[in-house]
DNA sequence: GCCTACTATTACGCATCCGAAACGAACGCG
DNA sequence: CGCGTTCGTTTCGGATGCGTAATAGTAGGC
């Protein structure tokens, strides 16, 4: 069964999830971050920039960029592909891991709180 | 009844609906602007500048520039309240209504599409 | 009427991100 | 081998956002 859910109650999960992202400060994704984390994590391997940059429709400078920021941030790593070197293999960390699954809990928690 | 999702459904659903965003380009609202737009369309009025900063644990020049941003988007609208004239309200414009509207039913839409 | 308190905004210096273009490294086909 | 192609990164100029601090306008007690 698909999970039901109304506009009015879909429109405050968002804004709660979201305002809990900006008070805590430290995660400070932006969106094209975000969808990049998310698609590291849930869609399974090889990940390469390329990829990633066509899927997210913008340009491989911005994913190399998000790349640096994330990889300082320590939630992903890169690795250069051992059998075509010329690609870079997007790779998840354990920290990156935890990172997904708090988010994950977190709107699962504001999902259970909604007004019926 | 509360919303039931699961932990492995509500990260897709994050991913899905923050691809959108980004794939669609025009938006381009960071987290502050997201929150600070659902608050104004959520939330009761009155609005203000000192309100929305306290909210969301940020300065008052990073309230006031989002509103600029969003103000040249038309997604928002300022006045002076005419009461106490120090006190900006933030109104609702039809352009920023009828864009949360698309948000809420994007997010319903992908909702639904979630594998069980 | 002052003078303090409070509101939002602007000024400033700094950091980050953007897309286009140029670049270096690696592949692969002849 | 060469040489065109592909991949990721770097460079460039410009745009945008940040927090601190200073500023302009308003309210309200005294």
């Amino acid at each position: 069964m698909p999970v039901e859910i109304r506009p009015s109650q879909a429109l405050k999960l968002w804004h709660d999830v979201t305002l809990d992202l900006v008070r805590d400060g430290e995660s400070d994704l932006s969106a094209r971050q975000m969808t990049i984390l998310l698609t590291v994590y849930l869609e399974p391997p090889p990940h390469t920039v390329r990829g990633l940059a066509a899927k997210l429709g913008v340009t491989k400078p911005a994913i190399t960029r998000a790349l640096d920021t994330m990889g300082a941030m320590g939630i992903v790593d890169r690795r250069r592909d051992p059998i075509d070197r010329r690609n870079v293999l997007i790779q998840r960390t354990v920290d990156g891991a935890l990172w997904v699954e708090k988010l994950g809990d977190e709107i699962v928690r504001r999902a259970r709180a909604l007004p019926r």
